[in-house]
DNA sequence: TGTACATCAGTGAACGCGCGTTCACTGATGTAC
DNA sequence: TGTACATCAGTGAACGCGCGTTCACTGATGTAC
């Protein structure tokens, strides 16, 4: 470690995938810094530290670039919540509802960048593929849950039902005036919270009687 | 009635609240048909029938133009609301929650524009206090409602948890892939009336028992 | 090991377009006398 | 009732800016012989 390495090494005989990698990087790292609306191209390049051509040799238009950083991040997100599923192989409808909130009021652009790509068409196939599985399984987890505390043919309905909720949540309390983050983020899980007992009271309410 | 009127006659005497209230309506009516964010200046001018620079007549900028028109929409249902609440003083939870859906998912621009506007910055005092009172009333007509049911404390959380869920609703299946309007405000109508009712079961099973 | 050549990452500058906004002007309406 | 003047709604054209995208070029790296 005393002799100091080259300045210009890295870029030496990566490929094209690790420089592509390394833009994506930067441009989630800006995601989650500034509002996903007042980022351009230009401001995802000097993140990067190149040129705003040089974006155009990795990626074919502004459109293509942001669908690979959400892309990357959805991946993350399942990964991610397929390792907690694996450690406590059924959670519970309260521990969801905690994770999804804690990452997504942590991560408000991913969310805004899935509100804004949502059904609107800009998304590549392969990538709306991934999305959709993604929610899927998200919905797949709350209706286990849910069949856990005695719901049965409604048990997805609930699911979808729920999952709005949480959603809600975070649209609802996102832009509270005059809240800091870590205040806004503790109401919210605190209504996640609220809306998870209640659902898991009445669900097991009317298959037997409150314990 | 013989006699046809000049063709142009109606901007004789009338005075500039009127021909600014004209703009407004116009605002409004494209509001209904295409999205919020691809609607511009020219845009409105035209389904007006004025030119661009018109617009600067009656409104300081782009945004005082569509701070009016939300202003005016804001006022239209409170308004509803409140007559509401007069012809049955009190409403259930599943009658707000039917009527809230309703509205917003057959106004799907004006939720679009509460979503833009909520807590930009973008707007006015004045127009800031007319949003939050309205939902604010829109939460209080649901505590009410909840205290009815039987909870107590919990009735303002409960309240804006369930306001919350409304919402998810709305965000969660607006841009449901591949169907068309009345599919989709009949699978929100479903789910607004789940969410009803497992929050109703929750709140009267947790006070005394199921009946 | 050296030389000629191809490849290609990276770039500054410019293009094109949309869009909010402003300018300078016209013509109609209302008012003063 | 008529005339001179002020007011002001309305406008076409242009401005300014942001931003996605393209162009033509440079220089470094890798390859062929």
């Amino acid at each position: 470690m005393s002799n100091d390495t080259p300045l210009i090494e890295f870029p030496r005989d990566e490929g094209r995938a690790v420089r592509r990698d390394r833009i994506i990087d930067a441009a989630i790292d800006l995601f989650a810094q500034r509002p996903f609306d007042e980022i351009g191209i230009r401001d995802v390049a000097a993140a990067a530290g190149l040129s705003a051509a040089s974006m155009y040799r990795y990626f074919s238009d502004k459109n293509d670039l942001f669908v690979a950083a959400l892309a990357r991040e959805i991946d993350r997100i399942v990964h991610g919540f397929e390792h907690a599923l694996h450690r406590r192989s059924r959670m519970s409808i309260k521990t969801i509802a905690q994770g999804f909130i804690d990452y997504l009021s942590t991560h408000d652009t991913f969310f805004q960048m899935m509100t804004h790509f949502m059904g609107s068409g800009r998304l590549a196939p392969s990538v709306q593929a991934r999305f959709d599985k993604t929610m899927r399984s998200f919905v797949d987890a709350l209706e286990t849950a849910f069949r856990k505390q005695g719901a049965q043919e409604e048990a997805r309905l609930y699911a979808h039902a729920f999952f709005a909720a949480l959603n809600g949540i975070l649209v609802t309390f996102r832009h509270y005036p005059g809240r800091n983050l870590g205040d806004i983020r503790q109401r919210m899980q605190r209504l996640a919270s609220v809306t998870a007992e209640l659902f898991e009271q009445a669900i097991s309410g009317a298959r037997h009687q409150p314990s």
